[in-house]
DNA sequence: CTACATCCTCTAGTGACTAGAGGTGCAAGA
DNA sequence: TCTTGCACCTCTAGTCACTAGAGGATGTAG
């Protein structure tokens, strides 16, 4: 048995340490045996949940996704419809996202292009802020 | 004068009364005066102002460089300098944000469309999840 | 044996709100 | 005048996904 520290497993996965221990305490990784001095010690399995939840949490799924993903991983005989319709959800999301944020970078643009770096009276920035009616991106 | 009550001026700003609430708490939002029975008395000029952050927070700016952007507005001989700073700080975040919300669209595509609606133990999604290996993308 | 890193638990803080409890003010209709 | 009912008040606590720090125990290298 190959057996680690949290530490050791924090290095491998690129989960911090304290996020391994809140992880375990909202019962998103499983609770790993314990050394005669109280540590935890982990198992490979506890690693692979690790890298999915890291992977999951980068692409943004939310921690109860999460749960219901690798509750999905658990049971391979069911349909893969949940996991179809949470992945499917997130990139609507993310679609949705890009563009708010492709508006409001052209807006930025315009305030910063603007912007001709004399006094406040005469910037751009100020002036969009203050008067909403000047941005021309129906983004909001 | 054309006083108006915080409910009022919600619906004037689209800001929620106990955003405002908080606004004022956190010193974003000057006290207005109250009433007898010690309700808030809005003026236009707080109105200005909820218009004013409203628009700042949906592009995306911390309250922090509000209050900056806040105390600038209030005194226009200052050199504008600082306002072009935090809105291009802000576009190149906002870039950032667009180009990684684009390499996690593509991988989130492929989980989709790779996922043959069958089985879990046949699910792109879960699998790519579980090894990031699968990743094209570079975004993280 | 002694440093010293790493581990433990627990509490509290982050940002920007949001929700709820428990109470007061105010305007309109009966 | 009373009452209905909405809007307002303050205060505390909850949200999400962590992060920071206190105060102490354990494990390991020299």
């Amino acid at each position: 048995m190959k057996k680690i520290t949290i530490g050791e497993a924090a290095r491998q996965s690129g989960v911090k340490v304290p996020t391994i221990r809140y992880y375990e305490s909202i019962g998103l990784l499983a609770e790993p045996e314990r050394s005669e001095g109280n540590q935890r010690s982990y198992e490979p399995s506890h690693l692979h949940r690790l890298a999915f939840i890291r992977h999951a949490r980068e692409l943004g799924f939310e921690v109860d996704a999460i749960r219901t993903l690798l509750a999905l991983q658990d049971d391979p005989n069911q349909s893969c419809a949940s996991a179809d319709a949470i992945a499917k959800a997130r990139l609507i999301e993310v679609e949705q996202r890009i563009r708010s944020l492709t508006a409001l970078k052209a807006e930025l643009e315009m305030m910063v292009e603007g912007c001709g770096h004399g006094r406040v009276d005469q910037c751009r920035v100020i002036e969009v802020l203050a008067d909403h009616g000047q941005c021309m991106h129906p983004h909001h």
